[in-house]
DNA sequence: CCTTGACCTTCCAGTTGCTGGAACCCTTAT
DNA sequence: ATAAGGGTTCCAGCAACTGGAAGGTCAAGG
């Protein structure tokens, strides 16, 4: 398989397979021609790393899991802790993101948005905190 | 004011300061001696940024929100304009991690977290999604 | 046989918003 | 004289790609 072709079966784009291989996530056989040569288990990574990624682990975390992944002797104990970790930090930037947009919408439905300069928006940034 | 004092009173590190300088956002004048010499106005300006980029506008829209401060001219249709805009993406980056989060924390809660190395989350990114 | 187009290759630069560090200057106190 | 604690510049690096340039390869068509 070219590298097209994975990208087609992966949905991963070709630039970022290469990133990859660069990275030392996957490492392709090469043809004679210089051109990578990806085997049923090459994909099989790189749907790995397109499913984790889609899940929001860091590359770093994606490098643990696929090592435990092909790890016999790995206990869930150790995938649960990547993915418990990374589960918290979600949560946290869930929290960070909804009292964005909880003052945000509040601002927002302050400001009158018509073709008068007065605007509640550039108040609240303009002083310091009162809602808080 | 010299820049850790700004730093201080903004909340903001002075690297951070002086970078917002690099990129045009604030103009401190110049002692002799080449240290930064900071205004009132440019604190406020200074913590303008702080409280813009706390609720999560990108730097870009710092900048045209300060324009929009300092412009008499504004209209606030164009302040919630940016505001809305962004506050919908805030709200879509909320729904990405939250189906993010409900897919992990299924994945975890149906993990053991023993020392045997059967695990839900593992198998899960390793073959195609079925829970979809 | 030559060309065209669709592939593939490498390498370098840019993205966002800082942050760390090196190497150096200024000021004040001891 | 020197040490501490400011300040300065510039360069590199983070994450995770993405875009683009310059070029090699391959199969099909004229």
């Amino acid at each position: 398989m070219n590298i097209g072709d994975v990208a087609a079966r992966s949905g991963l784009p070709a630039k970022t397979i290469r990133y990859y291989e660069d990275i030392g996530l996957v490492r392709p056989q090469r043809d004679p021609n210089g051109y990578r040569a990806f085997r049923e288990q090459d994909l099989h990574k790189l749907a790995f790393l397109g499913r984790a990624r889609g899940l929001g682990f860091s590359i770093e975390d994606c490098r643990n899991l696929l090592h435990l992944y092909e790890d016999e002797t790995r206990t869930s104990a150790e995938v649960k802790d990547i993915a418990q970790h990374h589960l918290d930090e979600i949560d946290a930037k869930i929290a960070n993101l909804r009292e964005m947009r909880d003052t945000l919408s509040d601002l927002v439905r302050c400001c009158a948005g018509d073709d008068r300069p007065d605007c509640p928006i550039l108040e609240s940034l303009g002083s310091a905190p009162e809602t808080n």
